[in-house]
DNA sequence: CTGTTAGCGCCTTCAG
DNA sequence: CTGAAGGCGCTAACAG
């Protein structure tokens, strides 16, 4: 690899005026901007961004922090943040946490120590003690599906209660009173919300919340399998149930055709994340959007207007649920 | 952020000892080690990775350049590389190329240029003669997906004549005769392999492969949608679709159903990839197994052994496809 | 076992 | 408009 040493050399200036030129900064002559523009293209010279990060204390990336590479929400949501990031010429350095304390911290350092100019981070197990730690730093951060108080400016949200309240009202106006719920896991707050929201709208239709109902996922598919399975086997009699999120209530329908249920006749079923597969499965399922690949690029754009162009304008933090109606749930009133 | 600067003046040592006890390298006596660890924890000390980068050349990271950061191929495959990498203190720093060689090249020159020590590649608009160029470059890399004789040992692929073979002739035994193909974009080598194992199926028969019941569409779901409504339009007598890949034949089957055919009665559809929600759709999808986070495992551990370990132990570098059957296709024989 | 001394490749004042 | 010089934070011989 050619240096910018070689380069100064080859078109007969010094350093900073390759420097100069690279950055297409200080005022340089055309005469001498192309002998080294010339020389650039002969040696085939790359700039060595390791070295200009260091030197220049900004390395023109943000880091991503993601809790998984794969699954069908993270992939928008990256895809996002990457399109906006890299329209403005900004790369991006992603990395996953695993929904894991020590391994978000990891990651977060990890991207920290590689100079990244600012972050994105979808962290759910990190305390919120370190993160208001954190920012008192002095790489700057976006949180994403994450809301601290004291950090409220930078938290981009989803109304997860109003969520979870849409999903369960709309069950309950379609007639249903036996509903079982399969949640997140309940120590990360969005399942937590989402929960609260399914209790706020059976409390409004006057039904109590059974605990026997509930039966606590992981988000992941297999437990929605699980949990169908073992809701069912305490109470057959049940004509609905409402997921925590898509990928559950897949697992739950495969559970319940093997239990012979015709669905969605004998039984109703609704989602929650609006993930692009969901219009797929038989029958369409009902779900609530989380506009999350929208929301990803209001993080980048964040990031652009705050660290590289320092004009620290507001942005939309709060995000609204809706409610995507499909086939999966029956009325039968 | 402290440097290794004032951690050794406040153990009072060599910045170099400092070196020593973080790389645990050298001999070091356990009282200076514990005097170093001490001031370290009180600074709060972290290694500044871009520093230790241009000082070691060595990264500890390797980069991968995958065409799209969303969908559901490239999901798992990152997730596969990033977790065998991570096991072994190994980072990825993750770039897309949307199947566009300008931005795959500027991809890999990032890539470079932020000193990986070596690079995953999933690269589809890059020529071959770019690829050559830079393996006499001093970042190595491996190529997933794609084949070059040159290149041979260093490219992990799935034989996709094979796959595409396999497709249509699962589908001739089921006594298709009027079978229509919608393939992704040509210029690709897999899209062109997969459809002349079609070829290659379809003259085992003795069926003539037509023109006309081919459609070129772009390996995403949309397409698949106009896809089918062409072919449709030219032959509605047609009773199979094989399709490139899974994500156009979700696509197809939106259109079939429009078309007021009932699936799988009135066509028989097969995808491939095996992407994770082809069991979900209806009817659950028949697809040829693509075993990618397989692959990028493997790809993953070159670059360890290769790079890391020195170790030049040779790989798999060829997979297979596997019919899975599910209950897209029906007999008619 | 430990300290000294050069760099890694580039940016950035400061003079001229 | 251009050059010289110092430094970003760390590693890697080479001495001692």
């Amino acid at each position: 690899m050619a240096t910018i040493y070689e380069v100064s050399k080859l078109a007969g200036v010094s350093l900073a005026t390759v420097s100069r030129v690279m950055n297409n900064n200080a005022n340089v002559s055309d005469a001498t901007r192309k002998k080294v523009t010339l020389a650039m293209e002969e040696l085939g010279y790359r700039p060595n961004s390791i070295a200009q990060s260091l030197a220049s204390n900004c390395s023109n990336s943000a880091g991503l922090l993601v809790s998984e590479l794969k699954g069908p929400f993270y992939g928008p949501m990256m895809s996002g943040i990457e399109n906006t990031l890299r329209k403005q010429g900004k790369h991006v350095i992603i990395t996953a946490g695993h929904s894991d304390a020590e391994r978000e911290q990891q990651g977060i350092e990890f991207l920290i120590s590689r100079n990244c100019d600012a972050l994105i981070l979808h962290v759910e197990a990190v305390s919120d003690e370190y993160l208001i730690k954190l920012s008192k730093g002095k790489t700057p951060f976006v949180l994403l599906n994450r809301h601290i108080p004291e950090l409220a400016d930078r938290c981009i949200i989803l109304d997860n209660i109003k969520g979870g309240y849409l999903a369960t009202k709309y069950i309950l106006e379609s007639g249903h009173k036996n509903i079982a719920y399969i949640s997140g896991p309940l120590w990360k707050k969005d399942a937590q919300e989402r929960l609260n929201g399914h209790k706020q709208a059976l409390a409004e239709h006057d039904i109590e919340f059974d605990e026997n109902s509930l039966y606590e996922g992981d988000f992941i598919e297999d437990s929605g399998y699980e949990g169908f399975t073992a809701l069912y086997k305490k109470n057959p009699a049940i004509t609905a149930l409402v997921c925590a999120n898509d990928e559950m209530a897949t697992g739950a329908m495969v559970s319940a055709r093997e239990h012979g249920i015709e669905l969605p006749a004998q039984l109703s079923i609704i989602g929650y994340d609006n993930v692009f597969f969901t219009r797929h499965v038989y029958p369409p399922l009902s779900t609530i959007n989380y506009p999350i690949d929208e929301m990803g690029k209001v993080a980048a754009q964040w990031v652009l207007s705050h660290v590289y162009q320092k004009s620290v304008q507001p942005i939309q933090t709060l995000f609204q649920p809706e409610l995507v109606i499909r086939q999966s749930v029956v009325n039968i009133t």
